[in-house]
DNA sequence: GTCATTTTTGTTAACGTGCACATTCCTCGG
DNA sequence: CCGAGGAATGTGCACGTTAACAAAAATGAC
């Protein structure tokens, strides 16, 4: 007499998560339409959306996503590899984007792999199989099988702040190269002979490639003004920091005490540069001019305040997500992009006005 | 004759992305196999190991972990919810958590609100359609409808950053107020006796609950000493800076000249107040003593060194990481804990030692 | 050599949604 | 009052994987 136990009845616990079928019971309508009223697709009814809303709030449904990406095919997310979070220029980067992207209710899904490209290739792997529809990751260096990855993923792929001389696909961002060559053309044109700068090494398991790209442009504007990169310094282990630039100054101090200009491959170092210069009785910028790169806050706070090299890593988000959208939308060239936002010197106190 | 085009034959049109049925195929094995061996479940016999992973590289497959988490009911996905990632202690804990998380490849989905109520609900709502298996967030104040989402989600919940007292689950921080508390009774023990505080205002649409905690505390304590607290302020909007520090305390000197020592609620304000004072001519700390809170990197850098209230907030991360571990292999208890890791005045040279 | 185990592999049926197409219902011109 | 055409809703199946169970093969104790 009693019915057997039907696979319906043990799904009827409540216990379960609802399910859109659960909605479209107690509404009374198919599960389609019930799809219909959660996606916006606006081919229903007004009442019937109202009902369909109200069995939603009743039972607390909450759509599940994969299984609507394994039907649709369309995932709504979007990769973001960095090398690391603990750096507000690749923080704005996330932020940006995430405002272009937000109102397409895409999501970004956040990685850093800390400066190891090993660690970049396994991100990889991890991310792929969540199907993102678009790859934004910093430029310059991937491994062999990571490069490889990449292509074979079959998205829009879109290295951001470094713009590499061999993109893989688009590009949004700035020549670390001009950031050197610019910072080197601001000190010789204030009239500096003996000029410097500091870096972390190239040598060694993690290099900084971007930090690296920046000295090459330094020390060929030097030399293409036929002036000496010997003060050239490439010191410690990246990422560089307040520290990294106390002890590099220290270093090129002891080379040539009569050093007139520095270059520092990021604010974090030109900080300590200054700072290390100071205690030592060594007065910025009166006998020691500091430019950095990056205009981190700190560089506005410290004092004197830091002359750097600004590149609007926000909007450079934004221009990212805007593309993305172009390019998912369809209605965008499919040609690769390249789109460099520029940079430019914020000139502050840390560099003499010698002319 | 021609055997009618069936559907397998459309799909086999190689421009599609392999799946596992194409793998389980060329390597002449069930698709079952081929799920064991990417899970790596070692029931497999290393023979056979060997020719799947040869058609997997062979042809370029990449599991698709939305067909995945749809079966298994497990997506593998820990939600992060901040109020922003420029911030250095907030990054800090998204990295603290990604170590901690990375061995049993989780992964993290981070979203910022902006420190907005109504944004935290509609990520809240886009989040949960990801079926995290974890949501971590920063405690104090949530909308009603994003409680009420939170709690029937089901999953471990981690308020974390700042201690609730009435935590919806489980919390892993520190106490705002005693962030306070502390500071002002470091002042107090110093023997300073004319005692101010800046912070954002407490009005308005964007409230930095944390630092209004921060300053109940260091109220409750000045007057618990039987001190004035009419040098305590609020002012500007929410989240504070350099420039909110230099103009509070422009506003404090005003209302009392010979005010002796200020807490700010954050580092960058507290910046902002020495950096303000000695362009006063006021020098900190033996005219002025300042201590602030979150040990910015910046404050370390300025001249003089920053006095501050220190939390671990890469630990914070890790520690939050350990316990959902636990959480979601079902070993721990079940019962919510409350971790408090703690805070400690790291004393520099803004303070003056009047004793 | 037999049979009980253990190890390895396979089969079937979900998981929850959206696409493509089909159906029903309505409106309106003639 | 009929039928064309559009608006609103419904049906069946595929998306790519894994859990649960079943079967086959290998191993070993006696």
């Amino acid at each position: 007499m009693s019915p057997a136990p039907k696979k319906s009845a043990s799904r009827a616990l409540s216990a379960q998560r609802p399910t859109i079928r659960d909605v479209s019971r107690l509404a009374g309508v198919s599960r389609m339409t019930v799809s219909r009223v959660i996606r916006d697709l606006d081919l229903v009814l007004p009442e019937t959306r109202a009902r369909v809303n109200k069995a939603i709030a009743d039972l607390g449904y909450v759509p599940d996503r994969a299984a609507g990406s394994l039907s649709s095919r369309r995932t709504g997310f979007i990769a973001l590899m960095l090398p690391t979070l603990t750096n507000a220029n690749f923080a704005a980067v996330a932020h940006g984007l995430t405002e272009a992207l937000r109102a397409d209710n895409y999501h970004l899904l956040i990685t850093y792999t800390d400066y190891s490209l090993a660690e970049e290739e396994r991100q990889l792997k991890n991310l792929l199989a969540r199907r993102p529809e678009a790859i934004v990751l910093t430029g310059a260096a991937h491994s062999r099988t990571a490069s490889r990855m990449l292509l074979a993923a079959n998205i829009p792929i879109i290295e951001v702040a470094d713009l590499p001389r061999q993109p893989i696909e688009h590009a949004v961002g700035f020549s670390n190269y001009q950031v050197g060559r610019t910072a080197a053309r601001y000190l010789i044109e204030k009239g500096f002979k003996r000029i410097g700068a500091v870096a972390s090494s190239n040598e060694g398991d993690v290099i900084d490639h971007r930090g690296e790209e920046r000295m090459r442009g330094f020390e060929d504007e030097l030399r293409n003004t036929g002036m000496a990169t010997n003060l050239v310094l490439r010191h410690g282990k990246a990422p560089v920091s307040y520290d990294h630039g106390a002890a590099s100054i220290a270093i090129l101090l002891e080379r040539e005490p009569r050093i007139e200009a520095v270059f520092a491959v990021s604010d974090l170092s030109a900080v300590g540069v200054v700072m290390e210069s100071q205690r030592r009785g060594i007065t910025v910028p009166q006998a020691l001019s500091v430019i950095g790169f990056g205009d981190f806050e700190i560089g506005r706070v410290i004092n004197p305040p830091l002359t750097t090299v600004h590149v609007d890593f926000r909007e450079l988000g934004q221009r990212t997500g805007q593309l993305i959208l172009n390019l998912l939308s369809g209605d965008a060239s499919q040609t690769p992009q390249i789109i460099d936002v520029g940079l430019k010197v914020i000139a502050r106190d840390s560099v003499k006005g010698l002319r």
